[in-house]
RNA sequence: GGGCAGCUAGCUCAGUUGGUUAGAGCGCCACGUUCACACCGUGGAGGUCACAGGUUCGAGUCCUGUGCUGCCCACCA
């Protein structure tokens, strides 16, 4: 096997592994038949991705934490399934071809209609659906392909007209106005999600509302202050406090309060919020107070430019601490203008065209943007003198995510699912346990979220979606209907506020267009994503069908997620699925970190910061990439991951900086040559080639599977003239040599260690531990002691058997993580070593075909063995020490020199049949070892565990830094006896620790005082000997 | 404004219910290509566990406060 390449080969295992998985379907699941006793079984939902683009480094997390589940168990009995899918992503799908469409052929949606743009969307959709699962399946994702779903499929269609029909069925289906925020580039509502502020610098303008009429003794006009003036076009009120004393003393009362806990560094502030108050106080009350009475009054201002009598109204959302104390009130515009409008049954005057220009209602602005409209008006108002101030101001501005412009808030017709009462079993189903969300800590905001019981908007004035399963009929009467859509269990309706109907409908093939002659008219709007996305672990599996699928594998076991869609997605699942189905949709939720840049900032495509994880896989190895995230993935709510370019031309590594991070064109430093590092925005950066960014992290994961590729090697060489025979890890019994013990004990304990890890979803802490036992004791040191054994006739083949258990033990326990590396090296191993199985390993079975489908391994918890493994690590320790000796003297690496080793009495019986092992693995020839060796004269020497090491180096003794380290060494054990004699002389440490405390640490006392005692007598011999060398 | 995290080696992070001398990977220094692996081996240097108090026989770990960083939610005439 000599001929196995020394570097491990991910590109051509890659491909192996997935035409191995995908010919056997080794990750196809299928349902238990009803009835049958085979019980366990595991399921989990995928995140679907957003169709919208490829994947990046959060799904690459994301998904192999899935799959370290699922693969684990998969290999443990369980039934697994994992369903994997994509989403449809309402908006951002609709946005990204939208302006695609705008750039390159200059055309609107409107302009292409809206079956034409659902179709270029769905074109769209299979590209990048085919990238993300390739995607998927290149990072070793066992999903059931055979499964596949997206949110916009036939199955979750059906789905979410069922739901959807219910819920209007039991009147959870409400009609509502609400300030939606309006994209007027994209002419469509975007969510509160896909909103982003900015802040930019504003203006703070103050204008003069003119009483109309005043009465002597009364102010002649207010003034309201604003940042956005040309609202005012829209204004059908100004609001003054009904009560101004009693609302300035509530907010004195406040900041007294505020400031009685604040800090030091806040109290200024407050203070000087105070100050004001009083100000206020003095100034304005009394003019307050006239303008409540004038409003109880119903008295009335002029709105500037248009002329309008405004009512004056009181209420309490004008806060008299702020401003003039006065506000404008623009109900179709603003959210909280809009309640007031509520309370105070104002008018509605509604400014805004879909397209963001003014409409007929701003009267002589109409047609301008908002924008120009601004402007005009400003000047308008300066002119006729009403403009009181500018102030310049810093503005937190909306903004859309989606076409990053402003947003305009705009009120319109909604549907809404009241949440009132599904709200409530949602938030049961955490606090009772019945769903955990690990790490805990994540509860509270779930069910901070779910009590606020706000209903849920689900219209979108989008094309691309499920199409809202609502009609709606004026001037007919129920009897009407009755006739017309007779009584059937898949439609229901509702009477308008005016007469009408909204007719509801789950049947997909609802094709009335009229009833009674009148027009039954479907609602444009689809539904938010969100709803489809809410139905996901019970649609995917059939429902409302009752589908084997549904009956196996819902409720799933575990959700994973990162926490930034815990209520958008997680609460929603829950909702849904217990109002559909009466069951939770799963079990636990596991909630891992949100990779961050080399300055803490999210990473994204648009910044330029991030890493593709195609360029790992390609570069470095799936394994390598899973690995490294892997170990990212602790409980923590972000991890970083600093990055690199890589100069493509010379592989130059370039330091990712604040300056260069967003640069879309670098120029190497090194050689020049100028390349792109991320999305090219040009078509000459398009033309550069792409110097991936790249991170140091996924170098170990890579070394490591190298690692475990070169032990196989070391393995597979030994192992190719041993036939088939029976079971191996037998033959470990008592008298088995002291390291297969130890090994056997080690794995042990490692197994348990992992399965445990992986059950609570400490995924980081299975990779470490696998990755220090694999490296560090099953390299280092086990394959260290079988070379000699393995040359050894007598001992060949027990070694083989073990080296061949521990092998394949470490393969199983890292397969979840690392798939592919493990996959193909077990293929190795067993074309090698045939049929030979492991304990855990079903005798009436053959092996299976691939290691997917192989047992986990349980080791027999007997095979721990606490006292081998502590006599193993003084074996360790002093070799440890001889080689610190010879490293500190450099001695030649390859010069064997005498030692004497003399043991203490506890492990003399482990140590004196490691004779050869120690002289091996510290490059000495042993002159003596037990406990009554005398020491070498003149050696160097160490103290171990007990042990003395003598090293006779003869003349090559640099006896300056033996001294130096003697002194060093003795100086530090002196440190930790004197603290450990004041610990122990304690009276009430020794009153008060528990026993067993206690006499460890005189124990560790009493070794610690041997050691500084050997210490000074081997210093004590150096110095006189330098002394007499001297002399 | 409300809530939640983080602060441990140059960097990225571990550190299980308080209990030996606080760890890993990368990076750094020295030495080494003998036969699994230089994507390696051996050894080494490097930490006032953000700061200040407190509880305790004992604090990186528990409590209180402070500072800085970040995230979520709400709000911003």
């Amino acid at each position: 096997m000599t001929d196995l390449s020394k570097h491990f080969d991910h590109r051509a295992a890659q491909a192996r592994c997935r035409a191995l998985w995908d010919s056997t379907r080794a990750w196809h699941a299928e349902p238990l038949l009803p009835g049958a006793a085979d019980g366990r079984v595991f399921s989990i939902v995928i995140p679907p991705p957003n169709v919208t683009g490829a994947l990046h480094l959060g799904h690459a997390l994301n998904n192999t934490l899935q799959d370290i589940l699922v693969r684990a168990r998969r290999m443990q009995g369980f039934r697994t399934l994992w369903m994997p899918g994509t989403d449809h992503a309402g908006i951002a799908t609709q946005a990204v071809v939208e302006r695609r469409l705008l750039e390159e052929e200059k055309q609107s949606r409107h302009d292409l209609g809206r079956e034409a743009l659902v179709a270029r969307i769905w074109a769209w959709k299979e590209e990048y659906e085919k990238r993300i699962l390739d995607q998927l399946r290149d990072l070793g994702a066992s999903c059931d392909w055979d499964r596949l779903r997206f949110t916009l499929d036939d199955q979750c269609a059906a789905a979410v007209r069922e739901a959807f029909f219910r819920l209007f069925k039991k009147s959870l289906v409400r009609r509502g106005k609400r300030l939606v925020n309006w994209d007027t580039f994209l002419q469509t509502a975007v969510s509160d999600d896909e909103v982003f502020h900015e802040e930019v610098k504003g203006h703070f303008w103050h204008i003069r509302y003119d009483v109309i009429a005043p009465q002597p003794g009364e102010p002649v006009s207010v003034t309201v202050a604003t940042t956005r003036p040309e609202t005012l076009l829209g204004d059908t009120a100004v609001a003054v406090h009904p009560d101004p004393a009693v609302a300035l003393d509530a907010a004195e009362q406040d900041l007294r309060e505020r400031r009685a806990r604040a800090s030091a560094k806040e109290q200024p502030a407050i203070d000087a919020a105070l100050e004001d108050l009083a100000h206020r106080r003095r100034e304005f009350l009394p003019r307050l107070k006239t303008l409540a009475a004038m409003a109880r009054d119903g008295r009335q201002v002029r709105l500037p430019l248009l002329g309008r009598a405004l009512p004056l109204v009181a209420d309490a959302w004008a806060k008299p601490e702020m401003g003039s104390g006065c506000v404008k009130i623009t109900p179709a515009h603003d959210p909280n203008d809009y309640d007031v409008g509520l309370r105070q049954s104002l008018p509605m005057v509604n400014i805004l065209n879909p397209d963001g220009t003014l409409n007929t209602a701003a009267g002589p602005y109409a047609g301008l943007t908002m924008k120009k409209a601004r402007e005009k008006v400003v000047a308008d108002l300066e002119a006729t003198g009403l403009l009181e101030k500018v102030e310049d101001r810093v503005i937190d501005l909306a903004h859309s995510d989606r076409s990053k412009t402003p947003i305009e808030p705009y009120l319109a017709d909604q549907w809404f699912i009241r949440m009132g009462e599904l709200a409530q079993p949602a938030i049961d189903a955490v606090t009772s346990g019945r769903i955990r969300i690990v790490p805990e800590r994540y509860a509270k905001g779930y069910v901070d979220w779910l009590s606020e019981k706000r209903d849920w908007p689900v219209s979108r004035q989008l094309w691309w979606g499920h199409r809202i399963p609502m009609w709606h009929v004026a001037g007919v009467t129920e009897a009407d209907l009755v006739a017309a859509l007779g009584i059937r269990d898949t439609v229901a309706w509702q009477p308008d506020e005016a007469g009408g109907f909204y007719v509801c409908s789950s049947d997909e093939q609802f094709l009335v267009d009229t009833v009674a002659g009148e027009p039954l008219v479907r609602d444009a709007d689809v539904l938010d994503t969100w709803f489809s996305s809410a139905l996901w672990p019970h649609s995917t599996l059939g429902w409302p069908a009752a589908t084997p699928e549904l009956a196996c594998f819902y409720p799933t076991s575990t959700l994973v997620t990162s926490r930034d869609i815990l209520t958008l997605w997680v609460a929603r699942m829950v909702i849904m699925g217990l109002f559909d189905t009466g069951e939770i949709p799963f079990q636990e939720v596991s909630i891992h970190p949100k990779i961050l840049d080399r300055y803490g900032e999210t990473m994204s495509k648009s910044k330029g910061n991030g890493v593709d994880p195609v360029d790992v896989v390609e570069a470095l190895g799936a394994d390598a990439l899973r690995f490294a995230l892997t170990g990212m993935a602790t409980d923590t709510q972000d991890v970083r991951m600093p990055v690199d370019f890589q100069c493509p031309s010379c592989g130059h590594l370039i330091e990712q900086t604040t300056q260069n991070r967003t640069k879309p064109r670098l120029d190497c430093p090194k050689c020049s040559a100028p390349f792109r590092t991320q999305w090219a925005k040009t078509e000459a950066d398009l033309a550069l080639p792409r110097g991936p960014a790249v991170s140091e992290k996924f170098e170990a994961g890579r070394n490591f599977s190298n690692k475990l590729w070169n032990a196989t090697r070391f393995v597979l060489m030994h192992l190719e003239d041993c036939g088939p025979e029976g079971v191996v890890g037998e033959s470990l019994d008592a008298d088995a040599p002291l390291e297969d013990r130890w090994l056997a004990s080690r794995l042990a304990s490692v197994a348990k260690a992992a399965s445990s890890a992986i059950d609570d979803y400490r995924y980081a802490e299975c990779a470490r531990v696998l990755y220090g036992f694999a490296w560090d004791e099953f390299c280092s040191a086990y394959l260290e002691l079988c070379k000699s054994r393995l040359a050894d006739p007598a001992q060949r083949n027990r070694a083989r058997a073990t080296l061949l258990l521990g092998l394949d033990t470490i393969l199983r326990l890292l397969h979840p993580i690392m798939p592919f590396v493990t996959e193909e090296i077990w293929q190795q191993l067993h074309a090698v070593a045939g049929s030979r199985r492991m304990p855990w390993d079903d005798p009436a079975a053959t092996l299976p075909v691939s290691i997917m489908l192989a047992r986990w391994p349980v080791p027999p918890a007997a095979w721990i063995d606490v006292r081998t493994e502590q006599q193993f690590a003084t074996f360790l320790a002093v070799v440890g020490a001889i080689r610190e000796i010879r490293s500190r003297q450099n001695v030649p690496p390859r010069s064997k020199v005498p030692a004497a080793i003399r043991t203490a009495s506890d492990v003399t019986d482990l140590l004196t049949p490691m004779r050869s092992a120690i002289e091996s693995m510290a490059m000495v020839d042993l002159v003596g070892i037990g406990p009554d060796v005398a020491a070498l004269p003149g050696a160097a020497t160490a103290s171990v565990a007990g042990c003395e090491v003598f090293i006779d180096l003869a003349e090559l003794v640099n006896v300056d830094a033996e001294i130096a380290r003697l002194e060093k060494d003795n100086a530090k054990t002196a440190g930790f006896v004197k603290a450990k004699r004041a610990k122990l002389s304690n009276e009430s440490f020794a009153a008060r620790a528990p026993e067993a405390v206690v006499a460890a640490e005189r124990a560790q006392l009493a070794e610690l005082e041997d050691r500084l005692a050997k210490g000074e007598a081997a210093l004590a011999a150096f110095q006189s000997r330098k002394a007499s060398a001297g002399a």
